[in-house]
DNA sequence: AACGATAGAGAACATTTGGAGAACGTGCAA
DNA sequence: TTGCACGTTCTCCAAATGTTCTCTATCGTT
């Protein structure tokens, strides 16, 4: 899939995943343009069509910063492991007859999802520590209780768990009794995400 | 095959692979040529033609990078996702560059694993929650340290922290505090596998 | 010495790829 | 609401690349 592309089409797509990376937000053409040392903004919206075509990127047809990054679908069967059953403590396995095999696939792939390495122990409490990886999808807005990759000012993001409060002020609530809640005005916080999996590997 | 190659033919096809294995995409011919010490175009496409009859090569004609090694069927990433970088707490996204997915499947799959899901808190302070998922391998012998399925008198699974002391008995740890560690000769417990991944979705 | 096989340089050409910029309509913020 | 910014489409152009040629050189064999 990626072998069919361009140089400058592969190159379009790195830049468009380094300034969501860097900015929390898919650039718009002219930004596009100028991480490549393009001019035109014509020329960026053909190579980000191709993208389009190669399915890597989803685009919302005339809206600004309406670039979207498509999750590779994944073929199923492929990806699947076997679910034995459920381990209580105390109790020997219990198998499970009507569903014998997890697939990773399903778990894990979407449109528009990303992983992200988490350095730190702000969300410990919340079964998420230090190094493990989070799997983001790319939303707008989020409902309370729900951990969010978060915007503040346009320049820190942080992951927090995520609570609106009436008086049109956010919350941004570390899992972790050592640090303090963080209490926004709505319109400093943007959010770039929610996190729908979490996964870490012992070496 | 490889027998009715000359010396550069085979040179050829070496560094075309390499080009891929290094670079991720074919090399064009004048790449090809620097790497082979040619200067001319022409020369390459030559030796590149040579590869294309003998089978071990196709190629896009006209394409710009068209060579394409056959039987390589490109499945590239079939479960993918790009991963963008690393989140801090209060600190801006930092990019990593140089490993731009993450492959889920390098991730979890492997021999002789299979998935758990994990009933109970007592492992809540390893950050394995009630009702996530664990990937054991089978194993018969653990170090300490790592986190095992064990068996206790054939009958009782349970999901620990496994230390061997020093006196041939077996300490099997939950990871907390409310919960005693639990000592055994090691003849009453078998284990089963380790614990090598652990996955966790939300809603 | 003659010959064929292997290999390289470079010219010439067609096609692919990449870019600039104008023009137009619309989303979006002041 | 209005003005601007942005996405979209289009034409024209230049450079890079693949392809095909011819000419030359080296080496081993007859």
């Amino acid at each position: 899939m990626l072998t069919e592309l361009t140089d400058r089409q592969r190159q379009t797509y790195d830049a468009i995943r380094e300034h969501l990376a860097h900015h929390g937000v898919t650039p718009k053409l002219a930004e596009l343009g100028q991480a490549l040392g393009i001019q035109s903004r014509g020329v960026v919206h053909r190579h980000v069509r191709a993208l389009v075509d190669a399915g890597l990127v989803e685009v919302e047809p005339g809206r600004h910063r309406g670039i979207r990054l498509a999750g590779v679908v994944p073929m199923p069967g492929v990806m699947e492991l076997p679910l034995l059953g459920r381990i209580v403590a105390g109790q020997p396995l219990e198998a499970i007859p009507d569903e014998a095999t997890i697939d990773l696939g399903q778990f894990f792939m979407g449109p528009g999802r990303f992983v992200l390495r988490v350095q730190g122990d702000s969300m410990i409490e919340a079964g998420i520590l230090d190094g493990d990886m989070v799997v983001v999808k790319q939303v707008e807005h989020a409902a309370n209780g729900e951990i969010v990759v978060a915007l503040i000012d346009g320049e820190e993001a942080t992951l927090k768990r995520l609570r609106n409060n009436r008086d049109g002020s956010v919350t941004l609530q570390p899992a972790n009794r050592a640090l303090a809640p963080m209490i926004y005005p709505a319109s400093r916080v943007q959010i770039q995400g929610v996190v729908v999996a979490q996964l870490r590997s012992y070496r």
